[in-house]
RNA sequence: GGGCGGUUAGCUCAGCUGGUUAGAGCGCCUGCCUUACAAGCAGGAGGUCGCAGGUUCGAGUCCUGCACUGCCCA
């Protein structure tokens, strides 16, 4: 049987079959584009996911943005690149293996570094490929050919080579620094992964004696254990308090070691007691004063925030419970003299959690003033340009005040630092590849050095090492700059920042192939070596209370349990309607659940198409032009036309400034509240195909439903892409004229279908046919009675129009006869008055005059205030003056109607006394 | 402490550059198994747009202050 489609609508189904036949027919894959391409072109870089990364709903809303930008492009005529790939995040990862090693009871270093990598590989070929898999399910289209993986040798390699030159830039230098250390993860990290944490600590007020008098000097601190490496007190030189006590020292209680008082701006007057401690090893300020007055620094902890040697009597003890004994010790000497609460930002490791400790050690930085100019540049000069718009000082904000980053990790899983020490002269080498012998002293023992880089130095580089840097490849002629980034907030600096400052960088000079540059809308940019043209930052997925989604709270809201029970298309739905720029989503199932609704709806509406398609004409395909009459078009057929063609430009309009919600809003309110709920029932007798009907006008109806729901589909494929495939397959019996109608044309408006007098007169229609549904409840008909009615119009022409249509109004509003009243009806009970027509619905039934008057009075009550509003502009000199034309005309035009609305409504009150 | 948002119907949210009567989904009430759809159809109730000022002929929309609330940075 032609055309079936199963009675019910089951997304599981459909969607598990198409989003296979996407992939298996490779429809998404793009081939490099040879010279002389004249097409435009569309590309994104997939952020990749984790590769330890399970998906969850920002995944699925980014994702969903995205596809329906990238479907969008390629139904547009687009070579549209979507590239995925996967991160191999350093630190998650090799958590995730080393957790996998303990149940084992063993630890990395058991295994040694060599087999812990072959490991991490092992466990990534098993477990890696998990994020794509649930991918797929969500549609997305991407090109599965092009896929990468940072830790892939090409790109492996074009780390290396970035490093290298960086290195040769003088753009990266080695040293001794305090950074954020995790003790857990035993690696320095950077600012960007330190989470703050507001919590209530103590601030500890020590005394520390002054050496060579009876007077003590008083410090305050939130980490009493790290006065066992403190090197001076430190006092503002303006503090009049301690003027006498610059060039003195102090005997440092418990270590018995003298340190000098200092003058530096480290101590602010107005804070606690105007004297602080400096431990120059442990503390970003502190190391800064120790350098500005040459003093030791002495540190006085191991890799795993455990006491060492320089500690004293402390050494073994954890940090925390040196901290107790170190404040036993002091209060037993008679130093601790107070202890207050104190709140404080407390800077955990993002990954696992920890404490984070200043630590004082020798790590790789990049020097990133230079590179940070140019990113700044460009997006200022809007060579890049960032929506919604704030984002956009944020980010300029951020890169004013930017910071070198330390860009190595003392991991194992990542990329190794290409860079060897000599053994014999300690030379630091940076080489692309292993050097034989050391370019100083000769010396053939090198080894590399251990650390690797910052997983986000690897994934910086993505928009151009993805297309084959640093070769200079066709592709890069081709896909450089990307055209857009869609991303979260989260990672505007960990990622976004850094591939704009590494693009400009790497890529300056390169020149985008021109014809496809110009033939993509984007001749008016200058600078090519931008990774990007547009950046558009996307919201956060919240729950349903506006929580923000987390694992502790319990509250994550799973994107594939979702699908489960209402299909992707409605989750992707929800997603897209929600998205409004700049605003969080509440993430809420009943939405989703009306959604489904709508895929429902969809789908019945393709049943009844098919229904009739079967009766009327088998064979019957969508055709452009195809249907439409020239001559005596019926007013439904002009106003849907019309209507789908503004909804065309709306829809358009919207996704051309990331307004998913609008897109899909307009979308969902043509389709159901335009063209089932009023097309549909207009058309129903013209689809009449029984002995003695009108077989031409039923053959031109129904090839007229037919293009306007292949074209809806079509409108609609970017934001549900599983349902629009199968019905629109299914309207080709399996032999459509494309492989899938990803490739099909997307629809844009036809200025010349816009029909405002087909909307005005539709709109009079549906305007009396409502009220006459709205008589006939108030009147408590029967739903089964047909009900005479009369209407009065005193304009000609829609009186002429009513005429015309009113078999529909007959039909729709359960009319048994319309007749045409000459006077005003308006007295009548049981009638309703508009600005264009009386009517009144002739039922014997008594109407409950209460009621009915109350009704009214609340009306007239509405009328007279818009009437006053009215009046009082209207009165307005001022307004008449300046106020545009048009809305002055529009004004007096309603004065008009209110008028005679005020007047008419008035009567009836009077009858009804 | 600095910066950026939010506050519109019972709930979740739209309302772009100020312009005629502030919208949707869900929920609620009433009535319908009307041959595509009860995951539906028809009708209905529900809003001093956080508060106070100001700009303007005109403010949900722009400005200032306040209150509450969220996020980022230090």
């Amino acid at each position: 049987m032609p055309h079936e489609l199963p009675k019910s609508y089951e997304p599981g189904a459909i969607e598990a079959r198409w989003a296979e036949y996407w992939v298996k027919e490779k429809l998404f894959s793009v081939s490099t584009p040879p010279e002389g391409e004249t097409r435009p072109v569309f590309t994104l870089l997939l952020p990749p996911p984790n590769v330890t990364g399970r998906l969850h709903m920002g995944h699925m809303l980014n994702q969903t943005q995205m596809d329906i930008i990238v479907r969008w492009h390629r139904m547009r005529g687009f070579i549209t690149l979507w590239l995925p790939g996967t991160d191999h995040a350093g630190i998650a990862t090799q958590m995730m293996v080393e957790r996998d090693l303990a149940k084992e009871g063993k630890k990395r270093r058991d295994l040694g570094r060599e087999k812990f990598i072959e490991r991490v590989w092992e466990w990534k070929k098993l477990y890696g490929g998990a994020i794509f898999d649930q991918m797929r399910r969500l549609g997305a289209s991407v090109d599965w050919d092009r896929e990468y993986f940072t830790m892939d040798e090409n790109l492996s390699r074009a780390v290396r080579e970035v490093f290298v030159r960086l290195y040769e830039e003088g753009l990266i230098y080695r040293g001794k620094y305090i950074v954020n250390w995790c003790p857990r993860c035993e690696t320095a990290i950077s600012d960007l992964e330190v989470k703050h944490e507001d919590v209530v600590g103590k601030l500890w007020e020590i005394r520390y004696p002054v050496v060579g008098s009876d007077e003590f000097i008083t410090v305050a601190t939130t980490r009493p254990e790290t006065m066992l490496g403190d090197t001076a007190v430190a006092v503002n030189e303006k503090d009049e308090r301690y003027t006498h006590l610059h060039g003195k020292k102090v005997l440092l209680p418990l270590m018995k070691r003298e340190i000098p008082i200092i003058a530096d701006e480290l101590a602010q007057p107005e804070f606690g007691t105007g004297a602080v401690k400096v431990t120059p090893a442990h503390d970003p300020n502190d190391f800064a004063a120790g350098k500005r007055h040459d003093l030791p620094q002495i540190d006085i902890m191991d890799e795993h925030a455990h006491m060492n040697a320089n500690a004293g009597a402390y050494a073994g003890l954890d940090r925390y419970e040196a901290r107790k004994m170190v404040l036993v010790d002091l209060q037993a000497g008679g130093f601790l003299v107070g202890e207050k609460d104190h709140p404080l930002a407390l800077g955990k490791c993002e990954r696992c959690g920890t404490v984070v400790e200043p630590r004082l050690s020798e790590q790789w930085f990049i020097k990133i003033q230079p590179l940070a100019q140019k990113a700044i540049e460009v997006v200022e000069s809007g060579e890049i340009t960032i929506v919604p718009e704030n984002y956009k000082q944020i980010y300029l904000n951020w890169m004013n005040n930017i910071h070198d980053w330390c860009v190595s990790r003392q991991l194992w899983w990542g990329h190794r630092i290409p860079a060897w020490t000599c053994d014999g002269c300690k030379e630091i080498i940076v080489a692309r590849e292993a050097p034989a012998s050391c370019p100083k002293c000769g010396g053939a023992k090198l080894e590399q050095v251990s650390d690797v880089l910052d997983t986000w130095f690897s994934s910086g580089l993505l928009p151009f090492t993805t297309l084959g840097w640093p070769e200079k490849t066709r592709d890069q002629a081709v896909f450089y700059p990307t055209t857009l980034l869609i991303t979260a907030y989260e990672i505007l600096f960990f990622w976004v920042a850094r591939m704009i400052m590494f693009g400009c960088h790497f890529m300056d000079g390169h020149q985008q192939d021109p014809a496809i540059k110009k033939a993509s809308g984007w001749a008016d940019k200058k600078d090519d070596s931008v990774p990007f043209r547009q950046v558009y930052i996307h919201a956060l997925v919240r729950d349903a209370e506006r929580q923000k989604m987390s694992k502790t709270k319990g509250n994550v809201i799973d994107p594939l349990e979702i699908i489960q029970r209402f299909g992707t298309d409605a989750t992707r739905f929800t997603l897209a309607a929600m998205a409004a720029p700049g605003t969080d989503i509440a993430f809420s199932e009943s939405r989703t659940d009306g959604y489904r609704a709508f895929a429902n709806k969809i789908w019945n509406a393709a049943r009844f198409m098919f229904m009739n398609v079967d009766r009327i004409e088998p064979g019957l395909r969508p055709e452009e032009g195809r249907g439409v009459r020239p001559s005596a078009i019926p007013l439904e057929d002009r106003w849907i036309l019309s209507r789908f063609n503004r909804v065309t430009a709306e829809v358009n309009a919207a996704l051309d400034t990331f307004r998913f919600h609008e897109a899909a809003n307009r979308i969902y309110d043509f389709f159901w509240g335009e063209f089932c709920d009023w097309y549909l029932e207009l058309i129903k007798p013209r689809l009449n195909f029984e002995e003695g009907a009108d077989k031409a006008q039923a053959r031109i109806a129904c090839a007229n439903l037919v293009n306007l729901f292949d074209a809806s589909l079509r409108l609609l494929h970017p934001v549900m892409p599983f349902i629009t495939e199968e019905v629109w397959q299914a309207m080709y019996e399996g032999k459509p004229p494309l492989k899938s109608i990803a490739f099909a044309p997307y629809p844009q408006a036809d200025e010349k279908q816009f029909d405002l007098g087909a909307e005005t007169e539709m709109a009079i229609l549906q305007d009396l046919i409502v009220n006459v549904r709205n008589v006939r409840a108030e009147l408590k008909v029967e739903p089964k009675v047909k009900v005479p009615i009369e209407v009065h119009a005193q304009e000609p022409s829609i009186r002429a129009m009513i005429e015309q249509n009113r078999g529909a109004v007959e039909r729709l509003a359960n009319v048994e006869k319309l007749t045409f009243a000459e006077g005003s009806l308006a007295k009548q009970a049981g009638a309703r008055s508009t600005a264009r027509f009386d009517v009144h619905v002739i039922y014997e039934r008594k109407i409950d005059v209460a009621a009915e008057r109350e009704r009214l009075s609340k009306e007239l009550e509405k009328l007279e205030k818009e009437f006053g509003n009215n009046q009082r502009q209207l009165s307005n000199e001022q307004f008449l003056a300046k106020a545009p034309q048009k809305v002055v005309e529009g004004l007096r035009r309603r004065e008009q109607e209110l008028m005679g609305l005020r007047e008419k409504i008035k009567r009836q009150l009077d009858e009804s006394r």
